[in-house]
DNA sequence: GCATTAACCACAG
DNA sequence: CTGTGGTTAATGC
């Protein structure tokens, strides 16, 4: 098995651009990339977990199969990293992680994670601040989830996706009706007709997965009052 | 009561 | 995999 250079690596992470040539050697000796097509799982919950991913390229959903039914927890764009808290936390995986397009990953070994975390402060702060920007993006859609009803929900995913994922107000989207359903905690019959609804509003244009922003404002309204 | 919201079921493309 | 209609339960005037 041929070693990564991860010296040349062009993608390369905040945090790993902070480390030194020995640390770059040895992250690569201790590194595979792997590719994923869409709908191949990276990492999967209950199962043993001994790697740090950092996610090179593509799209990811976090998904825990909960006491009812399935939820997504939220979708994560390259380039980040996966699974900190999981493998950092604890011995098994609390979460899965599914690639929604094609994507690269680096596996990179735990041992070696946490020694670039003790041995570099630079590095440690990057992962700290990368680790703490998803807590309030996590209590922010917490509590969006809990106190909107379900077109505020809907509203505040599609607004999500325009602005954080793709960049732009026309996209088309990496989830079918389950998995949206799925990512805003209500059915799939839910998020057929209230995409219907947005789209008779003429606040939003769908056809089949094809999505396109007419009215950014009252979609933002919505997402607001809920 | 009456209206609204949203889940569940069934069925058809 | 989606969209739609019917039904039903919960909640709030």
């Amino acid at each position: 098995m041929k070693n990564i250079s991860c010296a040349n690596c062009l993608l390369k992470s905040k945090a790993v651009k902070n480390l030194n040539n020995n640390e770059l050697d040895l992250l690569g000796e201790s590194c595979v990339e792997a590719f994923f097509n869409k709908g191949e799982t990276i990492f999967k919950q209950n199962a043993l977990s001994s790697n740090i991913i950092y996610l090179q390229k593509g799209l990811v959903k976090l998904m825990i199969d909960g006491p009812q039914r399935t939820q997504i927890l939220r979708l994560k764009k390259a380039p980040c990293y996966l699974g900190v808290p999981t493998t950092m936390g604890d011995k098994v995986n609390h979460y899965s992680a599914v690639a929604l397009e094609p994507s690269v990953a680096c596996f990179i070994d735990i041992a070696v994670f946490k020694n670039f975390l003790r041995e570099n402060p630079d590095f440690s702060y990057e992962i700290i601040l990368e680790l703490c920007r998803n807590e309030l993006e996590q209590f922010r859609n917490c509590i969006h989830l809990v106190q909107t009803q379900t077109y505020g929900r809907l509203a505040d995913k599609l607004l999500y996706l325009a602005n954080e994922i793709y960049n732009c107000d026309e996209f088309d989207l990496p989830l079918n009706r389950n998995e949206l359903a799925d990512l805003i905690c209500t059915s799939r019959e839910t998020v057929s007709r209230m995409l219907s609804d947005l789209a008779n509003e003429n606040i939003i244009d769908i056809n089949g997965k094809h999505l396109k922003i007419i009215d950014k404002q009252r979609l933002e309204n919505i997402s607001l009052r809920g």
